[in-house]
DNA sequence: GCAAAAGTGTTTCAGGTACACCCATGG
DNA sequence: CCATGGGTGTACCTGAAACACTTTTGC
């Protein structure tokens, strides 16, 4: 009989701030050693018999400190198996990635994408190698799109998300055709308030009832 | 201290076949319970430390009966985490991909997508749900691609592979254009000898030296 | 020469990008 | 009325799909 491998659920957690106007990364310090103090992201061994999406859970409410209720969506993204990536020994890591919205949780550390601080173990690594799969989800993966931005958004945050994600800013109008073929995303025929700076208020999208349903 | 998971490595195996003019998936008979004598997928345990691409290795040779030089690439596809998919209790499958080229092996059992057997465990969903990621490589993947065709191969087989994968046969002409984007891959002057049903001799394609080196 | 199969050139169309212009707000 | 920023319409370009037509083989 094989000695059976260890295995790990590390978790990219997604909240977009509208704020600080970008989608923010959430990571904590580690409580334990190894890499004690040090930042990183959220992770716990699998239990037997656990499903991925119940320790990503388990991950985000116990080393974010978030409420399981504001987790809006989960999925899976890569598998890292370099021996040596855990000091403590081998043990592999299935990244997953989460959107939260609401609480920021009483531990988190929320970063942009473009400057991440240095994290623990390989997670820089993980975190560089998804982030081209997480852009590429945005207005494709229905349920990582709604889970990032809400039952309802405007078009002004549909901007800096995609900004967030994919490094540059859309031409407004070019993004308003894109959301049109998105499914079960819907225009309104509200605006929302404007900025203080002034400009014109944004269009109100929303999610249709079966969209949401799914 | 949470008892840990168990993780098998489930490995699509593909083969192109040139006298059956396809792309043929390799399974086997398993030795033993559960599901003896059923077809299955070759899988391993992981072991403790192992890569996956060394468990996929042992897999392949293990239970298909391969050389190890015969396997010409592998990568990751997904993670299947149902918690019941092994009756003998709960266990991690990941699902990983393998291109071999040359001899069949003594004990598996090669079946076309579009006609695959009834397999052991949950392996006919991780062959449906695996397909389309699979189509997606074809002419992205060069390392899949490579693996899948070998070094030199005709216009002719190109067509044959694709149609395979994706499902329908595309215009030689349009599918010629898309292989002259892949990068590394070259038209050389030399044809095919013809087909014993006549007909024009299809050109023969190799990758170039950088192609294989990297 | 005829059928079969590959290759060439050209047309068409859809998607994405860019941009000029119009609209609605705060100051 | 001007600066700011969202929205509309449209021109443009690239890439994929479709197809008529030519080339090369076996019989």
């Amino acid at each position: 009989m094989i000695e059976s491998t260890l295995v790990s659920v590390d978790v990219i957690v997604l909240r977009f701030d509208p704020e600080e106007r970008a989608v923010l990364v959430g990571v904590a310090p580690r409580a334990g050693e190894p890499f004690a103090g040090a930042l990183a992201l959220p992770g716990v061994l699998l239990g037997r018999g656990e499903r991925l999406r119940d320790a990503s859970t388990r991950a985000v409410t116990g080393k974010l400190g978030l409420a399981e209720e504001s987790v809006t969506a989960t999925g899976q993204l890569a598998t890292f198996d370099e021996p040596s990536r855990d000091p403590r020994g081998p043990t592999l890591s299935i990244a997953l990635w989460a959107t939260a919205t609401g609480a920021t949780g009483d531990v988190a550390v929320w970063s942009r994408f473009d400057a991440m601080p240095p994290l623990a173990f390989d997670h820089d690594r993980i975190v560089a190698d998804c982030r081209p799969l997480l852009a590429d989800k945005l207005w494709r993966d229905v349920a990582f799109t709604a889970g990032l931005l809400g039952p309802e958004f405007t078009t002004a945050q549909a901007l800096d998300v995609t900004e967030s994600l994919t490094g540059d800013r859309p031409y407004p109008a070019n993004l308003g055709r894109t959301m049109d073929r998105v499914p079960g995303l819907e225009r309104t025929n509200e605006h929302a308030s404007a900025l203080p700076k002034g400009g014109r208020p944004p269009l109100v999208w929303k999610w249709s009832s079966e969209a949401v349903r799914a």
